[in-house]
DNA sequence: CTTTTTATCGTACATTGTACGGTACCATGT
DNA sequence: ACATGGTACCGTACAATGTACGATAAAAAG
C-alpha cells in the first residue's frame, strides 16, 4: 500500500509515528492519561501543535499508536512460547496483568484503539501458547477471550481500588471511603469478610496477587474439565 | 450528621440529587457518556449550569451518583437470594453482566466513583448469595472479587468489540479492522480459530453469551475444587 | 420588616480537539 | 538552474469543557 523511501515527494518528515507515540506513552506514564493532550505532546517534541496532525488524523489515532506500542511490550520470545502447557500461557497472562498495572491508562486507552498490529501478534502468540492444551481451535479462542477478560477485569478493579487515593478523596466526593462505609453500615457479611482478611496481612497487594493467581488457575482447571467431555 | 426537614433555613432546593443523577443517567444512555456535560444536564433540568454545583461539588461526584443509581438496579429480592447455591450467585453475575452491556458507560464511570451505598449493598447481597457455598468468609470474598472482575472484564471486551463500529472506523483511524487484519496478516492460528468459529453462526452475540456462561461455570468449578483441599 | 441562609446563575478563564489557510521546504521534471 | 508540485509545519480561531467568583433572589427565622 505504502510507497517506499524511493519515489519521495515533498518535504521529509521530522518525526516518525513511533517517536510521537513514544513521547505520548511516556507522558501518560508520568502525568496520567488525561494529561496527554495534543499540545503537550507537540511541545515535548519541540513542534507546533498542529504539526502532529501531519502524522495522525485524530487524537484517537495517536491513542491507538500508544496502545500498539504497549502491546509490543507483551510480545514474547519463541523459546518462551515453546514451554509446555500451561506454563507459557499462564506466563503470558501474568505479563499482561503486570503491564496493565504498570500502565493503568491502557485500559481506558483500549476503548478507542481497535485491534492493532501488535495486539494481533499478541493474540497469535497467546493461541500459540495454547498449543499443547487439550482444547480445539474454537475452544482455544474462547479460553483466550475469557482469560483476557479476567486479566483486564482484575487489573481494572485493582487500579480502581488503588487509585482511590488518600484521605481527602472521601471529602472531595462527599461519599464515604470504602472502609468507613463497610464499618458504619448494615453490611455484616462484608464486615465479616473484612475481619477475616485483616488477620492475614499484608492486605492490598499480596492479597490481590493471590486473588489473581487463584482466579487464573481456577478458570483453567474449570475449562479443562468442561472441555473434556 | 444531617439536619432533618424540620429546622430548615434559606431557600429550598428545586431538585434532588437523585433527580439530577437520573437525568444524567438517561442522558448517558441516549447520547453516550462523553455527551454528559454539566451544561447539558443543567439545560435538560431547565436550570442554569452553575446551579448544579449547589447539589454536587464536582462532576466526578455527579458521576458517582450515576454509578450509585446504576448499582441500585442490581439489588435483588430476598427470595432471589434464598435460592440454593450456586443459583442465586450466578443469577447476580448474569444480571450484573446484562447491566454493564445495557449501560456501557458504567465501566468508564466506575473509575471515578468509589464504593457507593448501593454498590456496598450489592456486594453484601453477593456475599449472601454465597451462603450455601463451600467457601469460608475469606474465600467468599475472593470468589466475589474474581467473579466480578471476570464479569466486568468480559463486558469491557465485548463493548470494545461491539463499539468498533461500521466500515468507516477503519478508515478514520487509518488502522485495519480486526477482520481484515487477521485475514491479511501472518496470523495463522487466529485465522484457524476464526474459520472454526464461522462454521458456528451466529457469531457475535450468541458466541459471547456462551463464552460468558462457560467462563463463569469454569471459574466456579475451579474454585470449588481448589478450595476443597 | 430585618436578618440569615441557601439556591440560582451570568460571566469569565483556562484547557481541550481540531478546521483552516498560509508558509517553508524538498524532490523531481525541465 | 529554475519551476513545479507535493508535503511538512504551524499561527490563528472556534466551539466545548469544568468550574471559580460574585451578584442576586428567595424563603425561613427572629
Amino acid at each position: 500500500m505504502y510507497e517506499m523511501s524511493s519515489n519521495m515527494h515533498g518535504r521529509p518528515p521530522r518525526f516518525s509515528r513511533e517517536q510521537i507515540a513514544q513521547v505520548a506513552f511516556e507522558s501518560a506514564d508520568r502525568e496520567g492519561f488525561d494529561a496527554v493532550s495534543m499540545r503537550r505532546v507537540a511541545q515535548e517534541l519541540g513542534a507546533g501543535t498542529m504539526t502532529l496532525y501531519s502524522y495522525v488524523h485524530t487524537k484517537d489515532e495517536l491513542v491507538a499508536l500508544m496502545d500498539d506500542q504497549l502491546m509490543g511490550e507483551l510480545l514474547v520470545s519463541e523459546e518462551e512460547l515453546a514451554r509446555a502447557w500451561p506454563d507459557a500461557f499462564i506466563a503470558i497472562l501474568r505479563q499482561t496483568y503486570r503491564l496493565r498495572l504498570k500502565h493503568p491508562w491502557s485500559l481506558a486507552a483500549m476503548q478507542n484503539a481497535g485491534l492493532g498490529r501488535n495486539a494481533a501478534r499478541h493474540a497469535e502468540q497467546t493461541l500459540a501458547a495454547l498449543e499443547g492444551s487439550p482444547f480445539n481451535d474454537e475452544q482455544k479462542f474462547m479460553v483466550m477471550t475469557v482469560a483476557d477478560s479476567f486479566v483486564d477485569g482484575h487489573a481494572l478493579h485493582r487500579i480502581e481500588v488503588t487509585t482511590e487515593q488518600a484521605p481527602d478523596a472521601a471529602v472531595r466526593t462527599r461519599s464515604l471511603g470504602a472502609l468507613e462505609r463497610i464499618a458504619s453500615g448494615p453490611y455484616p457479611r462484608m464486615h465479616r469478610s473484612w475481619v477475616a482478611l485483616e488477620s492475614r496481612r499484608p492486605l492490598a497487594a499480596a492479597w490481590m496477587d493471590e486473588s489473581f493467581e487463584r482466579g487464573v488457575s481456577a478458570m483453567l482447571e474449570g475449562f479443562v474439565r468442561q472441555f473434556s467431555n
